[in-house]
DNA sequence: CTCGGATAGTCTCGAAGGGACTATTCTGGA
DNA sequence: TCCAGAATAGTCCCTTCGAGACTATCCGAG
């Protein structure tokens, strides 16, 4: 009531400095770069907000800010505390959102039918790209960390999972633009009068509906019995 | 200069929804409903902001209103006009941006050595939920659509690609969900403590540097050498 | 000695999210 | 036939975010 304090809540990208703050202490000019590099594959912010997440980490006793100075330039290095620790633990138990996806190419490709086929393959040929700069990065970040030049390497046991995820995305991303590139470069110059490619629609019900029919449980999964992004000729 | 009128300008959101005025006229409410059922999957906006863009596009010329009413109800149609599919197909030109993910569960899953195995298995399976309910939302419209009841059968054509792409991502989550959860029984009750495997960080590093060397070109695209989501046992 | 890139931030504005709130119309079952 | 609840058709507010402009110092290579 009345106009009492009120530090603003608490959000995911603040849990996410957070927890890059429980490996090791930084500033927030640190913090910020090793957040573009990493955490933003999965959870990407603006390099504006970063700046805004220690101060709130602080106003809840969760980091301290420790000011130094380099020449006379000061800057401020912030440390988690045990009940920022805790506060991450608690939050590592509480369940976490699912994956949400913005793709734009993939918007355009949608309403491909108002525009020209030249267009839409303009889109799927962007997605390609996009997928191999992603990889070159993460390859070029890999090397390093397998051949031991990676920072914080007794990390890798629990971050190569979620790395794992990320290149299949990506390849995912690849693969899927080239198939569906052979696939509209069948369509008319005008796309509007495509023909429906039955095989096409039937296929994606039948994966789809395969998966829904497999056991939620657990345990290895077997290879697909179709190959992804692969459409058999008739 | 001044304080001269400022339209908002035209987002991606905003040719989402000129796109949907583009196959047939549409109430906001409509157009709200109809974002949510599909073009939510590739193009997420809260919907609040639905009701403010279709305004948007009558400041620019690139819809017009009509005020309806149903009883007592008032309502508003919007029909895109000439100039308004001249600004689509133009955007359709220029190139669109690549994926955006927001992964949370991947992200506690960084940071799972500050917290308990237990923790992890449980984001993992709840991946597992997310993309098996996707899954079955999808198959339902999906089944509609091929036994020739859902709307717009003549977009088919030009949808189903798109639609490929949603199907394979969740797959991805749900496979790599179940094989994360099989590496990840293997660590301590403290994952700090878990050994790095290096079997599958060299396999993750294989994988992405073979990608990194596909020709960027075009054609079809080999079935993957490696099965995704299975570890070669020792 | 200097110049460009890295370090270390602040500030502003508009876009977006999330939900509370209102009100009328339609539909299926008692 | 009547009523409850779902669908229709929005408005409003507050907070968070994103994108980028802006400032300033430090450090190393040539």
């Amino acid at each position: 009531m009345s106009r009492v304090d009120r530090t603003p809540a608490l959000t995911t990208t603040s849990f996410a400095i957070l927890g890059l703050l429980a490996i090791r202490p930084w500033t927030t000019y640190e913090l910020a770069v090793q957040m573009e590099r990493t955490l933003n594959r999965v959870w990407p912010r603006a390099r504006s907000r970063l700046y805004e997440e220690p101060k709130k980490l602080v106003a809840h006793g969760l980091a301290e800010a420790a000011r130094e100075t380099v020449g006379r330039r000061p800057r401020t290095v912030y440390t988690i505390t045990e009940e920022g620790r805790r506060a991450l633990a608690e939050w590592l138990r509480t369940p976490g959102a699912g994956p949400s996806l913005e793709f734009e190419q993939n918007l355009k490709l949608f309403f491909a039918d108002f525009g020209t086929r030249d267009d839409a393959l303009a889109q799927l040929e962007a997605a390609r790209e996009w997928a191999t700069a992603q990889l070159e990065v993460f390859v070029t970040a890999a090397r390093d960390y397998v051949e031991d030049r990676g920072p914080f390497p007794q990390r890798l046991a629990v971050t190569s999972p979620g790395a794992r995820f990320l290149v299949d995305f990506y390849d995912l991303v690849d693969r899927w633009a080239a198939w569906a590139s052979t696939i509209v470069q069948g369509w008319p110059e005008d796309p509007s009068q495509a023909e429906p490619t039955l095989e096409v629609d039937q296929y994606i019900l039948r994966l789809a509906e395969e998966r829904a029919r497999r056991p939620g449980g657990d345990a290895a999964v077997p290879a697909p019995d179709l190959a992804p992004h692969q459409v058999s000729g008739p």
